[in-house]
DNA sequence: CATCACGGTATCCTTTTTGACACTATGGGC
DNA sequence: GCCCATAGTGTCAAAAAGGATACCGTGATG
């Protein structure tokens, strides 16, 4: 997917490619999904998502963090305890993340997944 | 970005992620984006995005064209012609596209793009 | 005859992204 | 004493995506 994550400045790209390239990395749109429902901590997460390694979640995570999609809590606690929380920011991703389920959940499955 | 555009069959992705993989790619947002407002050429599409190169441009059509979202008409003229329509699918990403754009346009020129 | 536009291909190289795997500190349970 | 869980980090390497550049055939244009 694109480039753009945070990193470039004013990129020209419009709108539409800005925000996609916050939402890109192949675990993002998972994470934010999986948030919608609620905080999250570490470990939850990679219950959830079975195929994501440890480097890859943190990697994600941290990034949207920077981007200010989420928040990290850590709790300086024995075990160490941290959670992940949609940020108001992320939050207001939700009606983009719906349109792409809606349509997924429209276009998708019968069509290819399932005649493949 | 991710990397399942098409390929992976059944991949568990859940609806959200495997509408990701077919919009992502550098360019694949921007072109159905100017397709929006109807047909256009290669090189029309080459000028409306400057910064795109014509490998690259290409890539993402056929790309695009695989995954249903967009029609490519070949005219058998002398001067090579060719027109790129989106497909009734491709046209159905619409809301999807106008999320982003919407929240590109309300969260990101301002507090980003623009204080970097 | 040389050049331009069209819509690409082909090849090579660099950057990004992703993945595998090992390793860490701490405290609790057995 | 040894192993488990938590939430990571570090290193290395493979794979994928993207970019630069050159080349193709045709017909019109100069």
């Amino acid at each position: 997917m694109p480039r753009m994550s945070s990193k470039v400045p004013g990129v020209q790209g419009c709108a539409v490619e800005r925000t996609l390239g916050l939402i890109d990395g192949k675990w993002k749109i998972v994470v934010l999904y999986k948030l919608l429902r609620g905080t999250l901590r570490f470990n939850e997460l990679r219950r959830l998502i079975p195929s994501v390694t440890q480097r890859m979640l943190t990697h994600q995570l941290r990034e949207l963090e920077a981007d200010g999609l989420i928040i990290r809590t850590v709790y300086a606690q024995v075990p160490p305890r941290v959670e992940y929380t949609l940020s108001p920011r992320g939050r207001s991703l939700e009606p983009v993340l719906m349109a792409m389920k809606e349509w997924g959940d429209a276009n998708l499955p019968s069509q290819e997944a399932q005649a493949a």
